[in-house]
DNA sequence: TCGCTGCTGCCAGAATCTGACAGCAGGTCC
DNA sequence: GGACCTGCTGTCAGATTCTGGCAGCAGCGA
């Protein structure tokens, strides 16, 4: 196995644990000694891998992903700073604010040459007309993202309000407004919750039973289905 | 000089010249041997960087761009998805394309682990209702790239229709509509163009005397200035 | 105090990389 | 056709890097 190709199942191994992991242990699963071990975790620090050694404890990787050497087409990279850079526009700002640290850190790791094509992408994308929702939907994501349910008032477009607790598991962007997609406890039944009518945004910390990536799936099955009528925007 | 960084600094090399480069000239540019050359250029070629050797003539790179290995945190990666996504909803086909194939090219080179993160990053882009424009946007960026002068005709909000010769140098993307800017030959001013008021576009190979990024730049400080009006809609 | 762990320096052996040479194939130019 | 340039591959010895084992220091918790 080549070196860089043991450098990505090294963050791969890590990544799997959320427990701090022995360096003997990261060392056996990967077939290196410790000391070769000490050195690919210096390797992949330099490389800006966010891996944290304790004494006494053991690494633990934050949250990451790791890609390897990429090649892209011009209009790939044109894609893909467009699409950050829209996303740099969105209300919801510590989202917009990733988007704008990955281009960052995709400049930053770029010979000159490349940094000042990748500056002078002249895609531009306009500015948002739309008020903001009130919410933070940074909280939203974080509970997707865990599995968390979630506590909310919603005012539907009737103006009545009611409480809920959902299990979030999508987040839907449209040109005006933003829609959480969730399974609601109450109605046992799949609601869409647009983001501008949601207060009171609670996470539980309490996980809920399902995966995120079946509900999306059984979610998307049912708007295919003619005879269903998916999601309801949450007024029942 | 460690072997990866000399890969990154051979596509650099590569990509500054458009004619093809002999081995023996790239061999001396980074400091190695032919033999060894022709090693690194098969192991980037084997990373998927788009390399072309001929016989009697040398290697050429077509254009694109090299990432080293990178690391994102999980919001970071979350904005580049979603903005991805939405490029590949864009009317602008090439670009969609463009944006999927890129984030294949993601997943492509992710542990399996990964790539099903990536698929299950449930944020999702609403469907686009507006009208596509007739022309091809890809004709536009295409000349926006290589700075060359566009034909066209373009019908102003009064219905009076122009011919019209530019200097395209960015495309803006609005929630409904996307604009180019250019410097106008005709009206000797920046001007913009609604791209779904435009027909009959025509590339010229003509490449215009300006740099787009000096436009750019000289666009922006006249937006900036209230004394001047900036690109006036190409209705005069 | 002890045990566990991260981390660094050192050094010899293993693995890889490198350069030189030879040879083949495909193109250009005369 | 012939001369020449170039890409590309195989081989092999020497240079370079990587690796593993050892020793030692430091921080943390029991």
């Amino acid at each position: 196995m080549s070196r860089s190709a043991r450098l990505l199942d090294l963050v791969q191994i890590l990544r799997r644990h959320r427990r701090p992991v022995s360096g003997r242990t990261l060392a056996d699963a990967i077939g290196v000694s410790i000391r070769t071990l000490y050195r690919d975790i210096a390797t992949l620090q330099g490389q800006g891998a966010p891996i944290e050694g304790e004494a006494g404890l053991g690494y633990v990787l934050k949250p990451g992903f790791m890609l390897p050497p990429l090649m892209f087409t011009d209009e790939e990279i044109e894609a893909i700073v467009l699409g950050s850079r829209w996303v740099a526009k969105q209300p919801d700002k510590r989202l917009a604010a990733a988007a704008a640290d990955a281009l960052a850190k995709i400049a930053a790791v770029l010979p000159d040459e490349l940094r000042d094509d990748l500056d002078a992408t002249t895609l531009l994308v306009g500015p948002r007309s739309e008020n903001a929702e009130a919410i933070d939907l940074g909280i939203v994501r974080q509970a997707i993202r865990d599995e968390r349910k979630l506590g909310f008032l919603y005012r539907d477009a009737g103006g009545a309000a009611s409480k809920r607790l959902v299990w979030p598991f999508a987040l839907a962007f449209f040109d005006k407004v933003r829609v959480m997609v969730a399974w609601c406890e109450t109605r046992q039944d799949f609601r869409h919750f647009r983001a501008d009518r949601m207060s009171g945004l609670a996470t539980t910390g309490i996980r809920y039973p399902r995966r995120r990536q079946a509900m999306l799936k059984e979610w998307r099955a049912g708007l295919d289905a003619p005879d269903r009528n998916g999601a309801k925007d949450a007024s029942g």
